[in-house]
DNA sequence: TGTCCGTGTTAAAAATGGTTAACTTTTCTG
DNA sequence: CAGAAAAGTTAACCATTTTTAACACGGACA
């Protein structure tokens, strides 16, 4: 559905530049990781890159964190930043916000709290373009999710919330395998045996449906799960 | 220019409610302190007020900070909040986030720190201004929560209070989940059977005056809540 | 090859929701 | 204060959605 969000992070410690990266990296992030402040302001400035936040230690060499989030500033407005540091000081952190940024975390700190922090700030500066319009073709189905519907040859089918739970995630996982318990446990919160039939028949429903277009399979994977084929 | 930012606080320490009052008053917004965490829960959702940020204690009498914001967030899916508290632990920083708040801040801290989180808060979830104002739009319909009207095709509507009610929390929501039970407790002030049916009741007569827009549209989410969805 | 287990399918039962109208309570007004 | 009007609740009935049951089938594997 969405895209990987991309993360610039400033950290001149060898160690926790390469722990951050590849904690953020598992959780989905997708990380470029400078080794002090020039090199930052030259990443972010370069235009084949993009990024929708970034994470600056404050003490680092060439150029230290607070220079760099001021002179980044300047050149972008809103782009949500944060900033790592041993200095707790109250003096520090005014600074830091005074700077605009969006976050001050002292060290040390839990890798869980930083990743709640830093999705607690994309959420609030993502523009929350609420995409109810949204249309996905499945095969030359068109299945609108937020709003529930499915445009068939004979008109439209409004799907009930178990429906285009289900579809929906089928649908994410596209030409891929949807692990049965995962979608149990997605759709109805417990992967017990009678959720099971239940899935089992809200398969045989969707199948039902989705005859619409003859390129389009719910195959299943014995004691795996399903995969949604869509064929050429 | 812009009218005063108003903040819903929930501390029961006498000592530093008066204090943090005082000094956010002195800041230049608007201050209601309430003393526990029911309390809290019946001010902000008395009609009457609406807050732009919610600064909570986690450890309240009557009902405690962390209840108090799931039951905030079930009502409203946007209002910034943010804790205060004394428990520093991981375990409840991450609890706190995860109920949606906004930033957490552990006892003691500056007020000057406090006052900085609170501008980033409200700079981040400024722009879409959901908090509902005199007179809001749903669709092509004019909706004045404050006098219980609606301007219909046909003229005003005036709205009874129940009507109203459910309205406001159904349009706070707009595009997103009104849970069933938050809404009843919200609505009624008790989730029993026969509340719920006089809940379907009133979701029907909305409905029937929704009409006039064919793009609004109030969806039902079996057995969890109900959808008010604004196409476009 | 027979037996188990997981799945396909259909039907019926149970739960939840939509709507209308009768009934009760509250509020307004002469 | 009585009676009417408005608001809110309960009841009844029907529709939709979801779960459970029943039976059939087919692959995995001893």
């Amino acid at each position: 559905m969405s895209t990987k969000r991309k993360i610039l992070l400033a950290e001149d410690d060898e160690n926790l530049g390469r722990l951050l990266s590849t904690f953020l990296n598992a959780k989905g992030f997708e990380i470029e990781l400078v080794r002090n402040g020039k090199a930052g302001y030259e990443l972010f400035n370069n235009p084949k890159y993009s990024f929708d936040l970034l994470i600056l230690d404050v003490m680092m060499p060439e150029m230290d964190g607070f220079t760099l989030g001021a002179e980044i500033r300047e050149l972008d407005k809103k782009i949500p930043f944060l900033y790592l540091s041993a200095k707790s000081m109250k003096e520090d952190k005014l600074k830091g916000f005074g700077i605009g940024a969006d976050d001050y975390i002292t060290k040390p700190f839990s890798m869980e709290e930083l990743l709640a922090r830093i999705h607690v700030i994309l959420k609030r500066s993502q523009p929350e373009q609420k995409n109810i319009q949204e249309k996905v073709l499945v095969g030359k189905i068109a299945y609108e999710p937020e709003l529930s519907i499915l445009h068939l040859n004979d008109g439209e089918k409004k799907l009930t919330t178990k429906e285009n739970l289900l579809l929906r995630l089928l649908v994410k996982n596209q030409n891929e395998l949807l692990d049965r318990q995962a979608a149990l446990r997605a759709v109805w919160g417990d992967d017990n045996y009678f959720n099971g039939r239940s899935m089992d028949v809200y398969i045989a429903k969707l199948r039902k449906l989705l005859k619409d277009d003859p390129n389009i399979e719910i195959m299943n994977v014995h004691g795996i799960g399903f995969k949604l084929l869509v064929k050429q």
